[in-house]
DNA sequence: ACAAAGGTAGGATAAGTTTCGTACGAAACA
DNA sequence: TGTTTCGTACGAAACTTATCCTACCTTTGT
């Protein structure tokens, strides 16, 4: 299997991928069964499929794997924040035109938040207004 | 060229769709011609691609048309404001398990905001404490 | 030792997305 | 009036995404 495209630059995770990424940033480093195991609690996948997809992702250079024993383990190769500050940043340029305060405020303006939450945001705020 | 699968919810729109989506938010009801030329003023896209993909917006249900003239005029179906918040929800769902205020304490703290925003925010926070 | 269970690898396939070539009609114009 | 320009329609092709089947190897347990 060919690995990591190294002078590319890493690519966006697909839909699917973003599932698996979710469950290995939660539970860390991971076997394909327990990510497997893990998707099958929100829906119905066969377990190659997971597999599957879980090897074109080391492809990709998304994840590394361990492979000295048997259950290769599998690990993001880039820390989640990064992977979200990108997903974001794409989400805000495309919709917002690159404001993330635009973005922002249509947050705060249709969802409910909790106080806690809206508490939390204004002292975030307060912190950067030095 | 079949249209509107009425009983079908609208699907949510594709990264080119979403595209031609923004052409058509910034300057109204517009012409293949128009959108392509605004396309092509980011990157080259053959006419034809876009008449096509314009089409097959029309045919799902994410764009209508008028017909009268030879030159069919395309509008969106959707209010921007309502496609946008259906993208920001997936989105929220998926990165920041449907919490809105973690979307926006990422945002606040991962980007340079201009003073005026956070003014703004402040004060939609403001408002939002009653 | 052998069967069952659990693991990886590698197609194959189906569906969706994106792009564009070709055909052909309508309008503009020389 | 004839040609060039501009428009739509249709189909094909290339790519991507997602899923799963089959083959085969390793480990486990009887």
């Amino acid at each position: 299997m060919k690995q990591n495209q190294p002078f590319n630059p890493i690519p966006e995770p697909t839909r699917a991928e973003l599932e698996i990424l979710q469950v290995l940033w939660e539970f860390g480093p991971s076997t394909v069964r327990l990510v497997n195991d893990k998707l099958n609690e929100q829906r119905d996948v066969n377990y190659t499929s997971t597999l599957k997809q879980m090897q074109i992702m080391a492809d990709k250079g998304i994840l590394k794997r361990d492979e000295s024993q048997m259950k290769h383990i599998y690990i993001p190769v880039e820390p989640e924040q990064k992977t979200k500050d990108q997903l974001l940043n794409r989400f805000v340029n495309t919709l917002y035109k690159g404001s993330a305060s635009n973005l922002v405020m249509q947050v705060l303006g249709n969802t409910e938040t909790s106080k806690e939450d809206l508490d939390a945001i204004k002292q975030l705020l307060k912190k950067l207004d030095q």
